[in-house]
DNA sequence: GCCCAGGAGGAAAGCGCTTTCCAGGCAGCG
DNA sequence: CGCTGCCTGGAAAGCGCTTTCCTCCTGGGC
């Protein structure tokens, strides 16, 4: 077991200056005379020379290394958003660093940390904010910190501190799943969240709750069920919902994940979907389509959303202004999990 | 925008050497007075000083950094996997480097150059390896390279050059479902291969045909449909099954995603799975719980593989023997996508 | 034939750490 | 009181690069 070669090898090996191997090597744009190029190159790949990115990036205070904070890989959604920021970091000379979150503050700040101590160049936030005012204020110093230092930051979704977002209007895209719900004469139509104290979470229930009084309805905290963005928390806010009395007509989910999972449930209960309950989700993950009955959905471009933020952190790596929010268009998607509820007709044909 | 603090500012501020800052700062035995370690740590806080872990490593020669070469870290079987790599990863302070490769022998190449350019600690190949002789070649130089200079490498599939493998063991895996389809009296099973030119592909078509030929069946190349282990691939797949003429009444996919996307379109054709045609993966991944009919397949340990995975690879990393192979039960679970044949009685009747 | 510009290569500083080797101080011991 | 040895702390070398000066050399213009 030994060590990598060194330029200092590959100088020797060449009969130059390291300063001339670092010059053919690199980037530099001084001249090297093609046949002393020709040597060094020649020496390097005999050698198995690979240049240590970790020198460099002392030197050149950049590591090309980016940190994408993700609150669970597992999720259909963001896997896609992976697959689109590796793609375009990849197509830039990035690396992704990933990091799962859980949506646990202090995983999260943990990351953070690390990502700063490998001097990351840039972070992609892509899930929500959590809004505990102890992580806030932690959050706030690193950032602000790490910004002074040049680091590039994005988020996927609302963020405070000014950092830069491209995301969908969660408000809206909430709202127009509430109101098809709606328009099919649901009255009764549960919502099954996701971790309180999540920005995105809140948003969505907020707008959920709003769009349900501007119809008139009451707002019913016992038809917000506690879910966790996961197919089994959807599952046990099927259990929850099949206690609630009277059931629910409809629910809608925080997100596919959960929405699958609660309508997958629900059929072994017995359940008709959407005959005697509907279900709907946001984001349009690919089981969305495929279980059965297909998911009626908020459709998100989920690898675009990725690319376009990772597209934005290398914006403001190269020193460009990046727009400070960006909101991704999305749009209701009609499958067979919804339907007017039992004996009711819709409400436009009133 | 300015510099993060060095370990000089941090020395200066608490009127030590900058030996004395490494000494607490870091994992040195040295002792250091409790009263000076005191100073140096408030001075650190202060000026939110994080040590590079660049320069650390530069010098350590070790950067706690692993790389994971998955195929594609949308599917569900690399996602797993992948929490289960980080998880115990982020437990032991390593950090992972995400690399999608699609499969693509010099996406994987170019990858495994720029982890050796970075000293990535370990590397993890996630999926099965490219049999290509000109990648093999290319391959084995750029591995022998690097365990020569102490890096870890380990494999969750076949590999070649001596590198430590866990995983399940493909040929039983696959014969365990042929047979299974077998029992129930199928004769023309078909099959959704994945790239030709990977060994995981290779290792289970290979499986599909022994136990056919052992069954006293023909191998019949009609049967073998070509996949891309995707939703999609499995979607094509099933047109191509159906202009198949004897049309199969049974296909098992060499993965789940493949299964379900074939499962899906043949049920879009209007046909009745299992009714007409039995449809089988392997992986066990949580669509295969709720694609209607739920798929039978066979299962594996997802996020275990995962997480034993880098286990080994942190044996390694610590100098400890890692063993050489190591084969992780599967088992055939049987859901509704399966049952025999139209107008035949399961071979165990006759 | 001489001078100057520019092309090509090198020396050395420095990026932010760890680690070896050393030195000073002080307590304990004879 | 002198010596030994432990306890703390520091100096300096070096990890593998990039980059800023410099120097040397050559060719072209006059």
């Amino acid at each position: 077991m030994s060590t990598p070669r060194s330029i200092y090898d590959v100088a020797r090996a060449a009969d130059v200056s390291i300063t001339t191997v670092s010059r053919v090597m690199g980037t530099s744009t001084h001249r090297v005379r093609p046949a002393t190029r020709e040597r060094v190159l020649r020496a390097a790949v005999e050698l198995g020379y690979s240049p240590s990115a970790l020198a460099r990036a002392l030197v050149t205070r950049q590591t090309r290394l980016v940190g994408v904070l993700v609150g669970d890989a597992t999720d259909p959604y963001f896997a896609g958003i992976l697959r689109g920021v590796e793609d375009t970091a990849r197509a830039n000379g990035y690396l992704v660093l990933l990091c799962n979150t859980d949506r646990e503050a202090d995983v999260e700040l943990r990351y953070l940390h690390v990502l700063r101590d490998y001097r990351a160049d840039g972070i992609l936030f892509a899930g929500g904010c959590q809004t505990d005012p102890v992580y806030l204020r932690e959050l706030e110093g690193l950032v602000t910190r790490m910004r002074e230092h040049g680091t590039a930051i994005v988020a996927l979704a609302r963020y405070p501190f000014g950092i830069p977002e491209v995301g969908i209007d969660n408000t809206a895209a909430t709202g127009c799943a509430v109101e098809h719900l709606l328009e099919l004469g649901h009255r009764r139509i549960a919502f099954i969240g996701g971790r309180p104290g999540v920005s995105t979470s809140e948003e969505r229930l907020a707008a959920y709750r709003s769009v349900l009084e501007a119809a008139g309805l009451r707002y019913d905290p016992v038809l917000v069920l506690p879910g966790d963005y996961t197919y089994s928390g959807g599952r046990r806010a099927a259990d929850l919902l099949l206690a609630i009395s009277p059931r629910p007509t409809a629910v809608l989910a925080i997100n596919d994940a959960s929405a699958v999972g609660c309508l997958v449930a629900l059929k072994e209960h017995g359940l008709r979907v959407p005959a005697e309950v509907s279900v709907a989700g946001i984001n349009d993950i690919p089981a969305a389509y495929y279980v059965e009955p297909a998911l009626t959905t908020v459709s998100v471009p989920i690898y675009e959303l990725g690319a376009i933020g990772m597209r934005h952190l290398l914006r403001g790596l190269a020193g460009e202004a990046v727009p400070p929010s960006r909101r991704i268009e999305h749009s209701l998607v009609v499958r067979r999990s919804t339907a007017p509820p039992p004996r009711a007709r819709p409400r436009s044909r009133l």
